[in-house]
DNA sequence: AATATTCCCGTTTTT
DNA sequence: CGGGAATATT
């Protein structure tokens, strides 16, 4: 910040278009980059950051928010390489806002060591509470309360604020699981992903004192990815710039994907009318993308009508035509992914720089199997599928159960894992109990006064609770020291490694998570085991993305924002999967599916290619498709269509994808047919609309399906064909 | 109480 | 198809 800093800042300014420049150099007010895809964002917020750091503001003044682990690991490295890292924040939302829970709990109204809930643990605890309200969750679905309770504190609304704002016979039964779930969650000194942000948020409207000396801490906020904060985090983003007004964000509109999550296009639209001084940039010259992909990309976000109008353009090559493949099925369709990337990879490219991306996890199975088959390694963006699993999260229970007595949610899965003779009665009277006297079952359990009414059972439960006593000691100690300690002491390790010749991952996993903790610390010589435990929560799908790695990348559409790669396929555009549309049809946000496509389609730089399947196997059965409306919305020129194995596809050629009207007449209700996958039944109700026919078919197993009669995959049979039929099944 | 078996249900997308 | 829960078995 002293010498060469004249220098230093002309470096940070060199080698930019004018309005990155603009951006770069500004330093008082608020400022909003309307940054298109591959417009180098990332390039002009470090070196912005980098800028006030040499001219402004001390680094340890700056906090940079980012949505994901990874892009805050990013964004910090790349201010390193410019030099000026030294104390800046720069880390996700949910991590600044359980970090300064934490640091102000008394100011929050929590325990410090609250111990942060994720989806499982949720359910569970939504689950609990539904069954408390005596209502049943055969009517009452938990992932369906879980997520009107999740985008209501996306909204920042209490459960009386919820009921009223909607007042209903559903709403206010909802509310009262909300309620419910909020007293067992506080009971147990959790926090869920939510929560994290709705506390902070209010904390800072509510804590002038607490507002103030944070906004005294960061002089100067940036927020990446503007379009997808939520009313939490909105809130948030205001609070913190009251004073000085120092707000930089950074998104487009054209990304905004989470929606769903709560998330408000409406914040980075109206960014403008919060902030009449504001400052705006647009960077729309595109560095990424071959002509003709970016104009594919152009083209299709021309549909929505609820955006900022943007010119994007590029001097880029005009590149290759873009890709349309329709296949017969989803395997035929990975089968021909895996012949294009091996291809790709045999003319020299580097499998790092290929990825295929899909709208949901389930359509990764196929094309996994593709890869293999062709021998051709990948890696998954699935940082949550290590942290999920079993044994895992039964050691991190331990920890949890350790920090927090009160989480009973990790108790009651520790309790008798490995398995130690208590079971679910005796847990059952437990829980009873510890209800009517007031305390946790972890209390009850560790106090070890009377339990003998629990019978043979009370001595079990003695032991587990010297068990627990014995591993406290392990809270001083560093994560990995203290991970190997309650493995072996709680028998979990013994009961892992017994069953190797069964499995021997479950033991490999363990000792990843050694090492994965033993890594953290290394990075963070200052963390404790709480840091860790808080660390190992909030980490996402995209963070385990590792770069240079030498195999092809999958991973969802939304996972793949802020990414970019030479050839990219995109697989699965067919209408009701990509836009995707839920089975009772109520539709979904189509601007936002095409945001999604657009998404996907700006990250590849020069080979981008778009698949369908004509039948696609879902659950297990095969149904035909529609393919997406979005492919016809792509530019005629520059796009390349290639149906190649369309002449291989059984029945029909003709090229009519239904049957003909008066071939209906032919199916009626009691009609014997058979299906391609679940073999023989019976029509049991048939109904004809304008357009389609809806037709249900019971099976021999009892189970009743319903397709649309033009497309299902069925055939009529005779009835002298079924004693043969049943011959083969039975 | 622990293990084996069947059955039932469903999902976008994620911090 | 596959995971999780209810159910059957030892």
């Amino acid at each position: 910040m002293q010498s060469g800093t004249e220098a230093a800042i002309g470096d940070l300014l060199e080698g930019l278009s004018e309005p990155q420049r603009e951006a770069v150099a500004h330093t008082e007010g608020p400022l909003l980059i309307l940054a298109g895809p591959g417009s180098g964002k990332t390039r002009v917020v470090t070196r912005r950051a980098a800028h006030l750091a040499c001219t402004v503001a001390r680094p340890s003044q700056i906090l940079a928010i980012t949505f994901t682990n990874k892009a805050a690991r990013e964004m910090q490295e790349r201010i390193a390489v410019l030099g000026v890292a030294h104390g800046m924040t720069v880390c996700t939302f949910h991590a600044l806002c359980a970090k300064l829970l934490r640091w102000h709990h008394d100011r929050a109204g929590i325990p410090r060591n609250f111990t942060i809930f994720d989806r499982d643990d949720r359910r569970k605890l939504i689950k609990k509470a539904i069954e408390e309200c005596d209502l049943s969750s055969a009517n009452w679905t938990p992932a369906v309360v879980e997520r009107d309770i999740s985008l209501a504190k996306n909204d920042m609304l209490t459960p009386d604020a919820y009921e009223a704002r909607a007042p209903g016979w559903r709403e206010e039964s909802i509310a009262r699981i909300y309620r419910q779930y909020e007293e067992l969650l506080s009971e147990m000194a959790g926090l869920d992903f939510d929560d994290l942000l709705m506390r902070m948020a209010i904390l800072l409207d509510k804590d002038d004192e607490l507002r103030d000396d944070l906004e005294d801490r960061f002089r100067y906020v940036l927020i990446d990815e503007y379009q997808d904060t939520n009313a939490s985090q909105y809130g948030i983003a205001r609070r913190l710039t009251e004073k000085r007004q120092n707000l930089c964000a950074t998104g487009d509109p054209d990304q905004s994907i989470y929606g769903w999550r709560g998330a408000n296009i409406e914040n980075i639209l109206n960014f403008e009318h919060d902030f009449p001084e504001a400052k705006v940039v647009r960077l729309e010259q595109n560095y990424r993308s071959t002509q003709r992909i970016l104009a594919a990309a152009d083209r299709l976000i021309t549909g929505n009508l609820k955006r900022k109008e943007k010119s994007l353009w590029t001097q880029n090559d005009e590149g290759a035509a873009v890709r349309v493949f329709e296949c017969e099925t989803g395997q035929t369709e990975a089968k021909r992914i895996a012949e294009g990337i091996s291809q790709e990879l045999r003319s020299g490219g580097a499998a790092r720089e290929i990825a295929v991306f899909y709208r949901v996890n389930s359509l990764s199975r196929v094309v996994e199997e593709a890869l293999l088959k062709a021998g051709i390694a990948y890696q998954i963006a699935r940082g949550l599928e290590f942290y999920s699993r079993k044994e895992i999260k039964d050691v991190l229970a331990y920890l949890r159960v350790l920090v927090n007595p009160a989480d009973e949610v990790a108790l009651l899965r520790i309790i008798n894992t490995p398995p130690r003779g208590i079971g679910a009665t005796t847990i059952g009277r437990l829980v009873e109990r510890a209800k009517t006297s007031g305390l946790s079952v972890h209390d009850l359990i560790v106090s070890g006064d009377d339990l003998s009414d629990l019978g043979r059972s009370s001595a079990k439960v003695h032991e587990f609770g010297k068990l627990l006593e014995s591993l406290r000691s392990v809270l001083n100690l560093p994560a990995p020291d203290a991970l190997t300690h309650v493995m072996g002491h709680s028998g979990l390790r013994a009961h892992y490694s017994e069953t190797t010749s069964a499995d021997e991952a479950p033991a490999q996993n363990l000792d990843e998570l050694i090492t994965a903790s033993a890594e953290y610390q290394a990075e963070h010589p200052e963390a404790t085991l709480l840091d860790w435990l808080e660390h190992t929560a909030l980490v996402a799908d995209v963070d385990s993305v590792r770069e240079g790695t030498g195999a092809v990348t999958l991973m969802t559409l939304h996972a793949a924002k802020g990414l970019e790669f030479d050839v990219v396929y995109i697989v699965g555009l067919e209408d009701g999967l990509l836009p995707f549309r839920r089975r009772d049809e109520q539709d979904g946000d189509e601007e936002e599916e095409r945001r999604l496509l657009f998404v996907g389609i700006t990250r590849a730089r020069k080979l981008l290619t778009l698949s369908h399947a004509r039948v696609r196997m879902q659950r297990g059965c095969s149904e035909r498709t529609v393919s997406s409306p979005f492919l016809e919305e792509l530019p005629q020129d520059g796009v390349e269509w290639d149906r190649v194995d369309i002449s291989s596809r059984r029945g029909r050629s003709d090229g009519k994808t239904g049957r003909l009207p008066d071939d209906i007449e032919e199916w009626s209700i009691g009609t014997l047919v058979r299906h391609e996958v679940r073999g023989l039944g019976q029509i049991v109700s048939l109904h004809r609309g304008a357009k389609r026919t809806h037709v249900t078919v019971r099976f021999r197993d009892g189970s009743e399906q319903t397709w649309v009669l033009e497309f299902a995959k069925l055939t009529r049979v005779d009835f002298d064909e079924v004693g043969d039929l049943d011959c083969l099944d039975s």
